[in-house]
DNA sequence: AAGTTGTACAACCGCCTACGA
DNA sequence: TTCGTAGGCGGTTGTACAACT
């Protein structure tokens, strides 16, 4: 799966917390170009990081969208109920609650909500060490596919042309689609959840950034030219909840 | 006040899969 | 078909900080 744009030259990768001005660069850098190839990312944007390294900062703490908070007694028992059925797939799990990284459901879980644990059943629950023996039979367990991933212009807020967030009939996200072309869908979009966090409605937005390429029908000057104002505007919510 | 222990979570590591050459 | 590489995932470790002695 090479990456033309990667170059070769091999830096010293840094390690370690990342500094804030590190983590402006990297989101300077994704807003404005998109991730595409994750090393050449760590490259373009100045970063003597990895582009793993690069790619999970931006997944699990610096992407927009991504709750801050506690996690609250809703979601905590959603995640109880999700691992009861699919183990430790915190991918899958964190699909399910939007604004929350499997990073940050896996360390919940083992530093909280596994304590919380009948003591009776001392088995690491629900370890599955083969997807075909889950401990619930597959027709018993809610079949629900897993939620569609989002695209990089998923959590871009798209103002209609009134200037509203009213996302029926106008902006970019109209043409957008999923990537399961199967299940080819237009995500709705929500952008004021109860909480005030962006949040899109009935779609898990941990799902993660597709490369620009799979975004189809979308005029990409436009999508650009909508991130500096969609990160503003995310900033400006981020504002009013602390 | 200083040292120790516990907790939360950020980040790394290693493995697996998908994909292009 | 094979090989090399990037991305994704789950397990584990490291670090910062709070609570306790």
């Amino acid at each position: 799966m090479g990456c033309n744009m990667c170059e070769k030259p091999k830096v010293t990768n840094k390690k370690g917390l990342w500094s804030p001005d590190e983590d402006q660069k990297l989101k300077d850098y994704i807003l404005k170009h998109g991730h595409g190839c994750w090393t050449s990312v760590a490259l373009r944007a100045g970063l003597q990081r990895n582009g793993k390294s690069c790619r999970l900062r931006w997944m699990n703490y610096l992407r927009p969208g991504l709750k801050r908070c506690a996690f609250t007694a809703e979601e905590e028992s959603t995640v109880m109920k999700l691992h009861a059925v699919m183990g430790n797939k915190w991918s899958q799990i964190a699909m399910h609650l939007p604004g929350r990284t499997d990073n940050e459901v896996k360390n919940h879980w083992n530093t909280y909500l596994r304590k919380k644990l009948p003591k009776v059943d001392n088995r690491k629950p629900n370890r599955v060490p083969d997807e075909n023996k889950s401990p619930i039979p597959v027709s018993e367990s809610n079949q629900q596919l897993p939620l569609p991933k989002l695209l990089f212009a998923d959590w871009i807020p798209i103002f209609g042309d009134n200037g509203s967030s009213n996302l029926e009939g106008g902006g970019i996200m109209s043409h957008v689609r999923t990537e399961s072309s199967s299940n080819s869908q237009v995500l709705s979009p929500e952008l004021s959840q109860p909480d005030g966090v962006l949040g899109w409605q009935d779609s898990g937005i941990c799902g993660g950034l597709q490369p620009m390429e799979q975004i189809s029908d979308v005029n990409f000057h436009d999508l650009f030219a909508l991130t500096e104002e969609a990160y503003t505007h995310f900033e400006f919510n981020q504002a009013l909840l602390f």
